[in-house]
DNA sequence: CAATAAACGAGACGGTACGTCGAGTCTTCCT
DNA sequence: AGGAAGACTCGACGTACCGTCTCGTTTATTG
């Protein structure tokens, strides 16, 4: 038969991204676990041979799709010419902290990680490592406009947001809206922001790695 | 009369402990998502039936296991006279923010959270909530004792350690030890202790579940 | 309390037969491998342990209670004068061979009796021997009348009727009613009764038992 | 090319009769209601719900097991010259009558047949009308031969033997072997052959199916 | 008539098989 | 040549039933 239904896409790079919205669709519908690669094969029309060439699993799909279509929380510097508004918008944009999806892919994932160390690195890599650059940047500007005091550790300053939102909304099963992005911001960020830290020197252990231990 | 080669508990809930004792030391071993009920069952010298007649699956049966025997960090008030000591003392002990055992636990029932309301009523009431009591009376004695200012939200002061330390070590995949502890007390804790909240009024919608949104 | 609310019958056999009318009852409803000894244990108020203490196992409590109830069939003597009569009434009387439910009930036994010795006694003794007693008696009566020829089988000829119910009704699915009965008498047995057998003499094994072969 | 360890036979059944080998194979060492479907998964180095992939359950892969392997008793025409040869020869093979095996499995199958009407749809198709086919060639070219009289029923001399068969080996136990065989055909098939039906009228609800009697 | 031992109800338990589901691999056919 | 389709193995899941066992209570029999 001469007329194809439906086009075969062969570009490459095409294909993946059909695959990955489908993967991305499905993930928002019915989240993590309840995830089925079968589906996702369907949903794009693809065969599950396909996704396993490309990808080495279902955690690694899912990386790749939200580190795909979620990039303005993680990519983008708002460069309010304030701390406190850098941190807001990158917080509350599509993508940021204050959505929801991202948030439980990476509970999601959380399991997995601690026994596949490649997908630990994918995600380091494809999901993390441009967000965490970008707030490298907008800390170090904030310090160099002094409204960051100069010994403090802006690596861990960093942390304080994500690490409270995470706790907030999966484990405490709280929203997250922009009052609390605000609160944590006003009343914890920037008061640890502008008083240096005391006798205690910089914390030394901070970048092992512990991925590798079992 | 003969003795009973092996003798069935009837006491109430001793077969329970057994049952999770061996789900405490198989969680040790594999971790949450390599645990399997077969297993858990085996190690008991138990059946399947058994666990499904007390708990309504895996997850619970982890919730239970390790909310009996990770007692201290979340159960005993140190009052060691300082906010510092205290905090430290929190999380520093067996059971802790520095033991990776619940750590891993609770990474692996976060996805199981946003669908089985449940389960995660099981673990708010069953693990969290004991923590959460102990934390508080740390903290108020603290506000008490004038080390935290009179008009900072003490709810959000005491999330800022597990949230920091959940960040650090599930998904940055580094170690924590007393050292990070402390340096998270000294230089974000404690600044936001004693800096009073600026203008931003006190986050109202902080108490509303929002596991109930499908 | 003084005043139970029903009491529990001592008498030895009385409760005995409770229990088997209410496995009757069930067998009735639902046949012989859909039942299932804690039905039987709740529908007669009874406790598993106590079925266990009377009986070896399901298929013996179901043996027992289709040689009580049904006895018409098997245990009397219709004596109606000819051979024809005879048959023709012990078949189409209740627990004869139109009644469907000792039928399905030995269907559901078959298997069992291939592993369970014990058991195949039982259905020996408590069901088989009764209605072969009888049959025996009606057969020779026959005989000494003229009706079979001196030098039949007896004991073949009485398992025609039998076989080729069960055949029939378990293994063709077909419906055994009076016409099927008086087919069989008509056109299988009685002509056999009146033909002596040709040149092959008795069959000789006829009596050993093969239960026995593993 | 490497030669691969374990072929997967993907031609149309093939997998299909390498599982059915398993299950005969099983079949014969432990019987019916021991087999169990894991071992036959096992043994056919097969999955589970490949089994439940092809088939409904235990009962209908027996069926086709069973149907597939023992032929010679049911779709060969002895064609000896005599009734009384084609019936010893039909029931002395292998596979016949006086084969243990498919008269064990039949006995398995009785009580599923009770509830399970596809169960007994694909005996009937697979297992028994092959035999039933052959039956009514060798009886209709013995009426014909006038070895039977004209007016006998065939329908119902056919299922004198099984059914004599069947109630000796699986209701009482005893051998079914040639001697046993020869008695039956010599002193019940072949009178009940040569003497036609007196007075009674041909029974009229023969085909009457009744396995929808709930 | 009270004490005691046997028998009982209730039902949890270990064990085993069931039938289902998803991950990841592999083969065949089609485009 | 490479992808869609989907069958396949593996292994965990949650359920059901059997036969055993223990517990606390009731009953019949003794002192």
């Amino acid at each position: 038969m001469s007329s194809p239904v439906h086009s075969r896409p062969r570009v490459e790079g095409e294909r993946e991204e059909q695959i990955l919205d489908a993967a991305v669709r499905l993930l928002l519908e019915v989240g993590y676990d309840r995830l089925t690669l079968d589906a996702v094969a369907l949903e794009a029309r693809a065969s599950k041979a396909t996704l396993y060439r490309r990808w080495r699993g279902k955690a690694e799909i899912v990386v790749d799709a939200i580190a795909r279509t979620k990039r303005c929380g993680g990519s983008v510097d708002p460069d309010t010419g304030t701390l406190r508004g850098d941190l807001m918008a990158m917080a509350c944009c599509d993508g940021g902290l204050t959505d929801d999806a991202p948030l439980s892919v990476v509970a999601g994932l959380m399991s997995a990680m601690k026994h596949d160390h490649e997908l630990t690195r994918a995600i380091q890599e494809r999901f993390l490592a441009p967000r965490i650059q970008i707030g490298r940047i907008v800390f170090e500007r904030a310090q160099r406009r002094g409204e960051i005091e100069p010994d403090v550790d802006i690596e861990l300053l960093f942390d304080v947001l994500p690490g409270m939102v995470m706790n907030r909304r999966l484990v405490l099963g709280k929203p997250v809206d922009e009052d609390f992005i605000a609160h944590v911001i006003d009343d914890v960020v920037l008061p640890a922001a502008r008083r240096s830290s005391p006798a205690v020197p910089t914390h030394t252990s901070n970048r092992e790695e512990i991925w590798n231990v079992s």
